[in-house]
DNA sequence: CCGCTTCGTCGAACCGCTTCGATGAAAGTA
DNA sequence: TACTTTCATCGAAGCGGTTCGACGAAGCGG
């Protein structure tokens, strides 16, 4: 810095007022500068500048340790916007385990972050939040907030979508299979069903649960309600899942079963029969998590952001009216 | 620090000590320290630490924005490798666009990295990578390294897993829906077919090409050559979107023609039918990768890392032998 | 019992940048 | 032209650590 000050023949004080863009130097002196920065392809020490402003512009991201479609969308949205408010992201990511989320915890905090958004709404993750501080959070994807703010898809709204579609369809008969229920996501959707069928006066199956593995829908295939004449499952990769494993128990979807899935992530398209299910927009939710943020950070008015984001159905093939038409027309009941 | 230093009735130099290990403090002191810090609750100023050293012990990792699988199980094991040999992992990814990936790289830049790690193996991005300077660099996937250090999993191998494969179950018409061919994984896995093909004195049918998502593989359908009875798609995406594809067109998989995928990504398992592909360790190209970065770093011989994965077959049901059986036994020729 | 080595601790300088008070030059006013 | 304002630039003091040379106190052999 000093080198360029010199080569600039000014002081290295009004180097760093064109830096930072703070007036009061000459339109010539500010080119001499530039110019002299370029020549010498100087670069400036951010640690230095973190040092001397108490400020260290970073805003940690606390993602699940997962290639999934939904948290991975998020968290590239986050990445950009972060860096677009002229923030630097700190990237993290924890598998469910408290010690590991405790570690990632720790990392960021070391790294003297301003704020944090975390995209893993484990409830066990949660608890390791209690970070009392005065740091800025926000959640992703969580029903209820302990701490923070929450940004989140509207997850009961789309679950209440696909019922409404089943039961648009005639089914009377829907099961579900969750996600794991120390998830929010998953009891978000799953009560959501549960109280629309219930106001429908129409039973409710004791759900299953996976644990949103594609694996698990398999898994779950064997042990459906043999009466189910639809399933809802708590995420794509699992209804994918499900319908290979009725596959395989020689049950037709959707002729003999309806299957709807949740994210509509990309594979979903074209699956056989293609999944009907809801989408939701994961970087929109990511991107409003950080204007929050920096809202808060920068003391701009952020206060026009609205933190749910609705999903809206998508209809394919693995939903069709049930068997015994009959059924339909007894609705009500 | 001064305050843990006044607290443990010591000087601040040797607060310093105590935190960087390094020895010469007596362990009575040592512990007095300690309980110091823990009663403050004293963390350490990174930044401070950064620009003392003159070491950031940041380590850039340059990812793709997509949330496909590969590179994010990539992603997070570097990350989590990054963070164990005791350096900051410094994430960021971005599209194929060169604009955003030179930006990217100058964000990286910016915080002084000591090593970039780079999984988004576009041609195109190499290109920007020419960062002549001294920055140990080791690129992810990618077939021929114009600078720095590649690991990567042996693309040629699968492919050849792949076909050889296919030549077992009888077919002689084989035709590939390549990748995008300025991904050197798609090329790689292209030629290493063709190859094996020409070898074996079989028809070379003209390639497809598609962009890695499942709907080009859709599309590719259509534009199969009629008389192929195996198609080599360049990734898992591409061949379940061809699945459908050929579903939609009337023409069963296997029964009719077989498909093969590449990568093995969980949903690969439950498509139906289940599909028959290669699968590559990702996590173990991320660490590796990162092993051989910090062994540059540190000085420790890092030279036992072997910078090629072995990926293996994996045979499921979207696979069988050719129609007419008659033409396996015409092998040869 | 004494001089010397070793160990543990301290004082002070410095890393590269920001920032505040001060100063000189240019511009505005009477 | 003399004087006040405003603008551009400079000097210097940190920010919170690391690190090197120095120094007092034990531990050692003779």
């Amino acid at each position: 810095m000093y080198d360029v000050a010199q080569l600039a023949g000014v002081s290295h004080q009004t180097v760093s007022r064109v830096l930072n863009g703070a007036g009061g130097v000459r339109p010539t002196t500010t080119e001499r500068v530039l110019e002299a920065i370029r020549e010498l392809g100087f670069r400036p020490n951010r640690a230095a500048r973190t040092l001397a402003t108490r400020r260290s512009r970073a805003i940690g991201v606390l993602a699940p340790a997962s290639a999934e479609f939904g948290p991975m969308s998020s968290l590239h949205a986050i990445e950009h916007a972060t860096r677009d408010a002229g923030y630097r992201p700190l990237i993290t990511s924890a598998p469910a385990d408290p010690v590991a989320i405790r570690e990632s915890l720790e990392f960021l905090l070391d790294q003297s972050i301003e704020a944090l958004v975390v995209i893993a709404p484990y409830a066990s993750m949660l608890g390791e939040l209690m970070l009392g501080d005065e740091l800025p959070l926000v959640v992703l994807n969580t029903g209820e907030t302990p701490t923070g703010t929450a940004v989140t898809v509207d997850q009961a709204a789309g679950a209440r979508l696909l019922a409404r579609h089943l039961l648009d369809l005639g089914h009377r008969r829907i099961q579900q299979v969750a996600g794991p229920m120390d998830f929010f996501d998953a009891v978000v959707r799953r009560r959501a069903v549960d109280d629309l069928l219930r106001a429908e006066g129409l039973p409710v199956l004791p759900a299953l649960s996976g644990d949103w593995t594609a694996d698990s829908g398999y898994a779950a295939a064997a042990a459906l309600d043999p009466t189910a004449t639809a399933i809802v499952c708590g995420n794509d990769q699992m209804a994918l899942g499900l319908i290979h494993g009725l596959s395989d128990l020689g049950r037709r979807v959707p002729a003999e079963v309806s299957v709807v899935g949740f994210d509509d992530i990309p594979e979903s398209a074209h699956s056989l029969p293609p999944l009907t299910t809801v989408h939701q927009d994961f970087a929109e939710v990511g991107r409003r998590a950080v204007a929050l943020l920096v809202g808060r950070l920068d003391g701009t008015a952020a206060e026009g952001v609205d933190p749910s984001v609705e999903p809206w159905l998508v209809v394919r093939h693995s939903t069709a009216p049930p068997r015994s038409e009959g059924a339909a027309s007894a609705a009500g009941m």
